[in-house]
DNA sequence: GATGAATGAGCATTCATTCAT
DNA sequence: CATGAATGAATGCTCATTCAT
């Protein structure tokens, strides 16, 4: 009675929106394959003929959407000499993606830290080590010559990511009524002051 | 068969605490009543009996921790007079409460902000409110006297308390090596000169 | 804090109202000592101070329910001579006394079977054998004179109350939009009918 | 370790039958799903695959049983054109239905009301109307013609199935000694006498 | 590839009952 | 007599996963 459907990237791309949308609402742990299943289309079998199973879902969802994010930073890093330019690009970079692709951004940057460590694969700890050294790629340049202050890498990356990344979140969740454009603009600028050079000031 | 040892404050305080260690451990969504149960002592009727259900465990842990955490945080800053002083405190403050109550950070700043919508009662939009308000009054004084920026109220809180808590977090699942105390003093500085008045730089 | 009061017949009689009220509502299955206690005021230890537990309360209000049912029955009954007379009179008398104790009668005719063979206490056995007896002796003359029709008592019994219970069964409900003062009066002459002797008709 | 056998409307039938001996025995509210599914065979999950729930059985069962009951009723009594032999017949074929069915019947006059008032969905009140209007299609002419009295609705039925209803009750019960046929022919007069049209007597 | 019936371990929650105070 | 914290067995139900078709 019912048609099945033989298009499969069709099907798995179905699959994994739902996931996504469920997924980023809801949380994993919360989010049933019933409910993927309905949001989709498919059936049970299906999903469990594209994916081995939920973690398998979502891990598939977590590692493009990680992919996707970076690369599109290390582009827009690179895209950029000048010191300045480049930390506020990035920063707009990041609030823009949020807000083009929010049930991503809610599925990884909300998710729980708890999940995510059993997610982390080694695929994604690959990713991780990779962007890492793309981005310290680019800064080294800038930290030789002074314009960026050098720092230890933790301490950079949450002083440089820790701001957007909350305002981001909370953006989200629909409690920052702020303009955004003029949201970014100010985290930009902080992100520069915080980061740059120590001059003589 | 049945043996009831009515010492009831003690229960209470005791599964809550089994409680935080395993959410904070695994999450709320996948720590079971059991789990609770077995690590508290207490009988399955009786976390039934204190706390209407998981959620509700979930909730009276999630409000009592924000309520310390807002306090101290509170208390610290009222304690200082000058802005960079106060700025700086607050910001060493975050950092040893997480250091001190591990497992109540990992649980209220970690866990998925799908699962804290929902928990966003009442009592807790009231907690925020009032914290956000007090640390607006001290922030005033300095702001008119243009030694703190004036920025929106989402925008200033998030690079505040970005940095340290995405710090934090990272410190807490062991990916953070640096030595914390320093990473901290850099973090305040870095606070301090993102957030400060713009003098003529 | 909470001022115990010391009037026992009344701490009783209010669970027992309580208890009737939720077992005339949801059935005793359904009905939980919880929602006993909430509606009568009294403790949990209260009600199995009074009772010993859940199914003595419902035997105890079962046995006064039939008890009340039956001596104001057999009181109509013996109250007249002529047969009609007595026929109609007790046909009346379950009809109204349906209609002054709703919840009683729900209790005591709605009532599953199955629950009640539990219930069949030897109290309760008592109370029928003599009912049938104090019955039977008021029917004997008139049958012995060919007033009454000499029927086995099982069928004796299902005509004579079967319909005065199924309607009122479905008063109850809400199902009969009949005035039921009408309806009664059509109710004793069809039981009169089906009930009196042989005449040559 | 997982064997699924696929038997489908073999396995829909197993759940019904052992859920239908269950609840007849000791009611819906007594009856656990363990049970059903160690009579039925079948699975935890597959029951309620096939049933959303313990209620949707109980209705499923009930909407099966009714329209059973009711088909063979309608059905005898249109094949009947005489008012004395259809009313009899009907008295009879209501006895005959719940000795053939003593479970059916346990389950659907015995249960509580308050128990069916729950379960009186749509379906439920469809076949119930339908039922009712096929009857009074049936009595009308005889209605018109005098043979058999005019009285309303819920009388007229209270007093046409209440007798046999109780009876039957009791014979289930094991209550009543009598030899059923005897006592069948009995009401079947008694029925007959309380509801035949007034002659001039 | 697709489907959905079947499986069963696992879990949250309920609830009658006990008993120390 | 009253109270309510404590108990824990019992239960309904969920849900990831498998597999025959």
């Amino acid at each position: 009675m019912k048609r099945a459907i033989h298009e499969t990237p069709e099907r798995r791309r179905a699959i994994l929106a739902a996931a996504l949308a469920c997924f980023s609402d809801r949380g994993v742990a919360y989010t049933t394959i019933g409910e993927i299943r309905a949001k989709s289309g498919a059936s049970t079998g299906s999903i469990y003929h594209h994916f081995r199973n939920k973690d398998g879902l979502a891990r598939a969802l977590y590692i493009e959407g990680v992919r996707e994010y970076q690369q599109g930073f290390v582009a827009c890093l690179e895209g950029r000499r000048a010191a300045e330019t480049g930390i506020k690009a990035v920063i707009k970079y990041h609030f823009e993606w949020v807000r083009k692709h929010p049930d991503w951004a809610r599925y990884l940057f909300g998710a729980a830290e708890a999940e995510f460590m059993t997610l982390a694969t080694d695929a994604i700890r690959a990713l991780n080590l990779d962007f890492r050294n793309r981005v310290v790629g680019w800064l080294e340049p800038h930290q030789r010559a002074g314009r960026i202050a050098r720092l230890p890498a933790e301490v950079f990356f949450a002083i440089l990511l820790g701001p957007v990344q909350l305002f981001s979140r909370w953006w989200l969740a629909g409690r920052a009524r702020q303009t955004p454009d003029k949201a970014v603009t100010a985290l930009g600028n902080a992100a520069w002051m915080a980061v740059r050079g120590n001059p003589r000031t």
